[in-house]
RNA sequence: GGCCCUGUCGUCUAAUGGUUAGGACACCAGGUUUUCAUCCUGGUAAUCGGAGUUCGAUUCUCCGUGGGGCUACCA
């Protein structure tokens, strides 16, 4: 049985990357049949905090990555919380301790860093001298008695060590250029490598797939592996994604969070399937897939090896492709907290949040199904969510407020655009109710305009402008539709008025 | 500095020991259209460099070079 891990870190707000690298392990448990399990990676208590496992695992859920193991469900392994396998730990440090494979260093931070800049000054790899190596029992008790802070650290054996990588082949290092590293604080706070070594072990990880910033902690953990009597596992990794200068993914120089996306207007399947081409194509010239697509199709063969830039104009795009793919009525309500936010409308009372009814910021009270219209005459034009209230205000006002001179199309005079607006009155005015739809609309008045031998321009741009007071807008019929007779003869008598 | 990883259009990528090196995003031009967007058509644009192997290399090998990662009592 095939075994994953996704193994965040809870010292921030769930990271692109770290979603990137959770997505290829979901895919590869997926392909293969196997578990993905969720691991919590909280041994740095300074740093790590419970709302940041929180939002990580929101985030989780919210891209549809589904795990069978994890510390909200449980499961066969557990727990899956690094600060709660506390005795898990121990142990292995105490048995690594009495086989004389671990020991006691009293080195200060200050005598640490004054060793590494000798080594940088000879142009040597820095790492750890070993000086703590030949400690006597007696100096030892001493120390002890002195209350000298101790870590345990990991006698480093010196081999060229090689493990295979499932992306990038043979991967091999001097581990003489390691120097000792320290495993834990103490029998009670292990580090990152060595409680990474036993969780993976006891959780019988078989695949171990994660960002190729960690290929130099690879061959680390395979000694403390090899020390322990742990089987190996495999391990594959994957490429980074990059800032547009070629750089790790920074907070710096990008929006790393998750959350931020969201917020933003980012659909999950967008993000699944932007991340899951960056380092990994199936082939062809589909560019767009389902998780579930994507999971039939992956295969860690395919990896890449280099880093890739993250697009975020293709990200957009793609985007763009599920918001017009959606059904209105569930894109509708995924807009709604878009309009509340910019006070366009208000629930009537929060029970309603969902379904209305609501108040515009006018003062009219509209059904979901109004906003339901002003959705569908805007999907063509947006790529995020949030972009749903960039040209709709309109909707939710009494009368917009604009420059009376853009009412003008292309050099006609005043006097043809207040007899253009007329017009447009009087054959709006003829159209009963029940057929004030779109189609009826646009029939109705295309035909009446060249009945009167006038251009469509003539007409139809002062009639949008008056309707919308916007440049750039959907077609003055689905404005019309949507705003209803009442609205749009009254914002028309506006305009004459301003003319 | 040391160690490790890596190099096809601007970006994400496909392909092959022999192709006009394909697609997508972005960009540009044209069409549709009252505007914008959508949509349709077309276009610009790439195998890092040098040797070697070979009838033939972008593909295989070596060297160079560019880029990145790691170099913690973080993960």
């Amino acid at each position: 049985m095939i075994r994953v891990r996704i193994a965040p870190s809870p010292t921030g707000n769930f990271h692109i990357g770290t979603a990137r690298t959770a997505l290829y392990n979901y895919l590869f448990a997926r392909a293969n049949k196997g578990v993905f399990v969720v691991r919590v990676e909280d041994t740095d208590e300074m740093r790590s905090e419970e709302i940041f496992e929180k939002d990580i695992i929101d985030g989780l859920q919210w891209l549809g990555l589904s795990w069978d193991e994890g510390p909200d469900i449980g499961g066969p392994f557990g727990p899956y919380r690094q600060s709660e396998r506390t005795d898990i730990y121990r142990k292995y440090l105490h048995a690594l301790y009495e086989k004389g494979m671990l020991y006691r260093c009293y080195c200060t931070p200050e005598e640490l860093e004054k060793e590494r800049q000798d080594y940088q000054a000879r142009n040597e790899p820095p790492r750890y001298s070993g000086k703590c190596r030949a400690i006597t029992d007696a100096d030892r008790i001493r120390f002890e008695d002195e209350g000298k802070n101790s870590v345990l650290r990991f006698r480093v054996p010196v081999e060229e060590l090689v493990f295979t990588d499932l992306v990038r082949g043979d991967v091999s290092v001097n581990t003489g250029l390691i120097g000792d590293m320290v495993v834990a604080k103490d029998m009670d706070s292990p580090l990152y490598n060595f409680a990474v070594v036993v969780d993976d072990s006891t959780m019988e990880i078989t695949h171990v797939i994660s960002g190729e910033d960690h290929i130099s902690n690879t061959h680390k953990q395979i000694l403390i592996q090899r020390a322990l009597g742990f089987p190996l596992p495999q391990y594959a990794h994957i490429p980074l994604i990059l800032n547009p200068d070629r750089s790790k993914l920074s907070k710096r120089k990008n929006k790393v969070s998750l959350i931020e996306y969201r917020t933003e207007g980012f659909l999950p399947e967008a993000l699944i399937n932007c991340m899951a081409l960056i380092g990994w194509n199936p082939g062809g010239e589909q560019e767009i897939f389902s998780l579930d697509e994507l999971a039939s199709a992956f295969s860690l063969e395919r990896v890449h090896k280099a880093g890739a830039i993250f697009d975020i104009q293709k990200l957009r795009w793609i985007n763009a492709q599920y918001i017009r793919a959606k059904d209105t009525t569930e894109l509708t309500h995924l807009c709604l907290p878009y309009f509340v936010e910019k006070g366009y409308i208000t629930p009537v009372n929060a029970e309603l949040f969902a379904t209305g009814p609501f108040v515009t910021k006018g003062g009219r009270e509209v059904d979901f199904a109004y906003c339901e219209n002003v959705v569908a005459g805007e999907r063509e034009r947006i790529e995020i969510l949030s972009e749903i209230t960039d040209r709709t205000e309109l909707f939710f006002v009494e009368l917009p407020d604009y420059d009376p001179a853009i009412l003008t199309w292309k050099g006609m005079s005043t006097e043809a655009v207040h007899e253009s607006l007329l017009f447009a009155e009087h054959e709006l005015l003829a159209i009963d109710e029940e057929m004030w739809n779109i189609a009826s609309l646009e029939e109705r008045m295309k035909s009446a305009i060249a009945d009167k031998g006038l251009k469509n321009g003539e007409v139809l741009w002062p009639l949008r402008v008056a309707l919308t007071g916007l440049e750039k807008s959907p077609s003055p019929f689905e404005v019309a539709a949507i705003l209803g007779k009442a609205y749009t003869i009254s914002r028309i008598q506006h305009a004459l008025s301003r003319v």
